[in-house]
RNA sequence: GGGCAUGUGGCGUAACUUGGAUAGCGCAUCGGGCUUCGGACCCGAGGGUUGCGGGUUCAAAUCCCGUCAUGCCCGCCA
């Protein structure tokens, strides 16, 4: 297990104050964990880490914490990374030794280079994630991007803890959506045009209008619905294809996007593959499920939720007792499914899957497999923890899920369902709904994935070609789509999940300060810098880092030490935003750095500076790289 | 009717899980800085009763209760 740098100091000042707690206030008693948990980050002009441990003695010591500070501090014996433990209005505020602590952050980052930062915390462990489970049957729109990019990211964020992350894609080509756009296909006089996920998008938009207006062609729809269910049917098969070809549609945005996955699950495969009535026969077993023979729900197989009161205050509302599984016309539920399907992830049931090859050419260069009829057998699901990238619109249905679960007595994997539930993505005065054609602009500047890319990548290489510092103009269109890239996910990663947001044109297109740009700018700076002064990294004298001084310098060395715990945590909270506010910082601080202390002409410090330099560089690049942007040499 | 989430300067947001010293950052506004390592930058100024009202605490943006606003959910639909 890897100390990070930041943690390595909080324990030296931990073990002080124990010391020291021990010697001023024998009779008291702070555990470790205590001491620990009492540490924090110091405000500017108070050190660099402070204790507010004397506020939680002051009860059992009935003094005054001021008192007990000072007490405290006069007690302190320094030692390993801290240098000076002082005491002001109750806090215990702690000066690291600048030089050692430089030394540790400098040959952490030599030794780890594109490592550092992460963790092995969750060696050894398989965990799948899923998204963003679009319908085969539109094209991603600005929303589905958002879980897109979440999805990438926590991937990301988890592999870097040491995880085993499977990234798996759900497609419900069964729904009533694809038998609309099947119809479409038959009855509708339009031809395929453009990409097929985009046409087959605006067709759905029209065949849903003609739904409402024509009862016939609506009982139709529903009727080819209901064959489909059917695996063996034509219209199964043939619908399939047509989800197909548009699901291959959607990975063109996959690929552009540089986002990859390992797993297309298909909801017909689920079907064929009887995961239901295994599911079922499992949940009966642990008696979860009640069949009743009249009433309200006569006919139906449902879940009690009684129980569930019991760990979900959600289940509280006395209104929802139940829920149905399979209705009395013996077709299942949404919830039934997902259940089954979850208990195929848990490795509950056992794999009834083929696998075959979708696609070979990722932008990660693997392969891109997918359930089907035939092919080979594999190793996939067998999770021990699942990540569900879904709207908060699905709460509910994930909160049953999670209670069917823990009701048919699997709680351990009932906790480690994990339903990262975003804020649904609008535009400023309307929805983005699919069935209605939100999506759709008729500026021709569509809310697709696509579009945004594209409109993205106009302003980016306007940009791009008027820069001076690009020497190979041949590049330009390169550079431009790594600085799209990174200004759309950042601007989307940045905010929290939970948080709705309203899309706005004028931010996507700002690329100035809280940025990608701007900390992809740091990267290409330093690298610039470095090569300059020619600089191969190797191990500094004892006297170089004599040099770190009191200002930016070694405020970068503070926060290019806490990387790990900024990955530890990103991770444990499954938030993107904890990284992309780490790298606000470092691009910050580096910048300031830069403008207050010259690296080349540094004289004396010119090694330590272009030590941190290079480090800068490193930690920028490994952390762009868990929220997928990539970096340039020059932009 | 019930539940969940959100509410922070004009706008977009961070800190809330685990209470801690002066609520951080960006945009916009105003003022300053390129003959010096990359100006997609830096420095400075103004702008906040953290929706509102109570409570707990030595200490509340953070925890508890109430309330208002916004969004979502509460089907044998999909």
């Amino acid at each position: 297990m890897t100390t990070s740098p930041n943690q390595q100091a909080i324990e030296d000042f931990v073990k002080i104050m124990a010391g020291a707690v021990k010697k001023a206030y024998p009779e008291s008693s702070a555990t470790a964990e205590q001491l620990r948990s009492s540490v924090t980050r110091a405000k500017p002009g108070f050190g660099d880490l402070s204790s507010s441990i004397s506020f939680s003695l002051a009860k059992q010591l009935k003094k005054a914490p001021a008192e007990i500070s000072k007490q405290i501090s006069a007690a302190t014996e320094a030692q390993g990374l801290i240098s000076a433990v002082s005491d002001a209005s109750g806090y215990l505020n702690a000066t690291m030794n600048e030089g050692a602590y430089a030394r540790l952050v400098v040959s952490a980052i030599k030794e780890r280079k594109e490592f550092y930062g992460s963790t092995s915390k969750g060696k050894g462990k398989r965990v799948i994630v899923e998204s963003p489970s679009v319908n085969p049957n539109k094209p991603w729109h600005i929303g589905h991007l958002r879980n897109a990019l979440l999805g990438d990211a926590i991937s990301n964020i988890l592999a870097a803890n040491g995880y085993n992350v499977e990234r798996e894609d759900y497609i419900d080509d069964l729904g009533l959506q694809v038998a609309e756009s099947f119809w479409g296909m038959r009855n509708l006089s339009g031809k395929p045009e453009g990409k097929f996920d985009q046409w087959l998008g605006e067709q759905y938009v029209l065949v849903n209008k003609r739904m409402k207006e024509d009862k016939a062609a609506s009982e139709e729809i529903k009727r080819i619905n209901e064959r489909m269910e059917n695996p063996a049917s034509p219209d199964a098969v043939e619908a399939r294809k047509l989800a197909e070809q548009c699901v291959m549609a959607q990975y063109e945005t996959d690929a552009s996007y540089g986002i990859s996955h390992d797993l297309l699950v298909w909801e017909s495969d689920i079907v064929a593959g009887k995961l239901l009535e295994k599911a079922l026969k499992i949940l009966e077993s642990k008696n979860a499920l009640q069949r009743p023979k009249d009433g309200k729900y006569a006919g139906c197989i449902i879940l009690p939720l009684e129980k569930a009161k019991e760990f979900a205050k959600e289940f509280e509302n006395p209104t929802e007792e139940t829920k149905v599984l399979v209705r009395s016309n013996g077709t299942a539920t949404y919830v039934a499914k997902d259940i089954a399907f979850h208990m195929w992830k848990f490795g509950i049931i056992e794999d009834p899957f083929k696998y075959g090859q979708f696609m070979n050419a990722q932008p990660n260069g693997k392969v891109l497999y997918t359930t089907s009829g035939k092919g080979i057998s594999a190793i996939f699901g067998q999770a021990e923890m699942v990540v569900n990238i879904i709207g908060t619109s699905q709460r509910y249905a994930q909160l049953l899920l999670k209670a069917a679960f823990r009701l048919s007595g699997y709680a351990e994997a009932s906790g480690n369902i994990i339903h990262l539930a975003y804020g649904e993505v609008s535009i400023a005065g309307g929805s983005l709904s699919g069935r209605e054609g939100g999506w759709i602009d008729t500026s021709g500047r569509n809310y697709t994935a696509d579009s945004l890319l594209s409109e993205v990548k106009k302003k980016a290489l306007e940009i791009v070609e008027k820069s001076e510092k690009i020497e190979d103009k041949r590049k330009s269109g390169e550079i431009a789509n790594a600085v799209s890239l990174g200004a759309i996910k950042f601007e989307f990663l940045r905010i929290a999940p939970e948080k709705q947001v309203t899309f706005s044109w004028e931010r996507a297109l700002d690329f100035e300060s809280n940025s990608a740009p701007y900390c992809m700018y740091t990267y290409a700076r330093s690298k610039r810098i470095l090569e300059k002064a020619v600089y191969t990294p190797m191990e500094l004298k004892d006297s170089d880092y004599t040099h770190i001084g009191r200002g930016a310098d070694f405020e970068l060395v503070r926060l290019l030490g806490e990387a790990q715990d900024i990955v530890e945590k990103a991770c444990g909270e499954h938030r993107p935003n904890v990284v992309t506010d780490y790298l606000l910082d470092l691009a910050m601080l580096f910048s300031r750095f830069y403008e207050q202390m010259h690296v080349i002409k540094g004289g004396e410090a010119k090694e330590m500076r272009l030590a941190l330099v290079w480090s800068t560089m490193h930690v920028t690049k490994n952390m762009l790289m868990l929220l997928g942007i990539g970096t340039v040499d020059s932009m």
